[in-house]
DNA sequence: CTTGACCTTCCACCCGCTGGATGGCCTATA
DNA sequence: TATAGGCCATCCAGCGGGTGGAAGGTCAAG
């Protein structure tokens, strides 16, 4: 396999961050086009395919869906794109974190405080376990 | 199924908040006990079930995972409990959505900074796309 | 010639539900 | 009494986004 033109799949992941199993997984989704194959049917990759696989790592680690990144992609391969479509995606991305930091972040309050007036000792009484059981307000 | 000494699971739902196919997915699971059965083989719910499910349902929405609601209905039935295991539970979580927030919250910054800095109008030029690209650092 | 590191495919599993298919049960109305 | 509807039952499949394992092919080194 040490050709001239071409990796496996496991340089590819790699190179790529992309774990070989989540390559194929893509690649069965449709995310990724199939890939070429060598003479023994592994498959091939190369320069291109992996600068793809990085630009889907980072898509990926930033929080988009596997939808949005396919749509991430398209706008990539188009010279033509409209900036305004990347930056629509991008800005209801945003949105969406922001809603669940939120949502997180009231949860969070919500338990810390429980948490504070439980005195955490060996006796039963417990804000925790009377809020579960029964809300106040 | 008009009897004094039950409900059927369409009525514990309602009570409890928690979905019919949800109740059943929690015993098929062993969260909570099987159901008792009314002749016709209904499953049969009494105010304590609904109480439980109640617990269960406010905890899952407190971002518990079900083992821990688990554990936490373990604690919650035992007189015995020292609240210091409720609250050891407590505050891992906190510390796990702590994590989760300050990840969440570096994501979004990230991609707000990148679509602050896009134009986003009908030019291909974009430094969304050049970051996933390409990152800079 | 064997070992070990790759690669292949396929199938099952994770979490926490949710929806659908198919059929039984019960009550109200025509 | 027949039927319509709204419950209920079970079982199976699928969501998102992978991950792990089994069974087997391929290759280079020792």
């Amino acid at each position: 396999m040490r050709v001239a033109d071409g990796m496996t799949i496991g340089e590819a992941a790699s190179r790529s961050g992309v774990p070989r199993k989540t390559i194929r997984f893509y690649e069965d989704i449709g995310l990724i086009e199939p890939a070429k194959r060598f003479a023994n049917r592994y498959r091939r990759y190369d320069g291109h395919d992996v600068q793809t696989l990085r630009f889907i790592h980072r898509a990926r680690n930033l929080g988009f869906s596997i939808g949005e990144v396919g749509e991430l992609l398209a706008l990539y391969r188009d010279r033509r794109r409209a900036s305004s479509d990347v930056k629509r995606l991008a800005l209801a991305h945003v949105e969406r974190l922001d809603r669940k930091i939120a949502e997180l972040t009231a949860v969070r309050n919500t338990i810390a405080d429980l948490a504070r007036r439980c005195r955490g000792d060996h006796r039963p009484e417990c804000p925790i376990i009377e809020e579960l059981e029964a809300p106040a307000k």
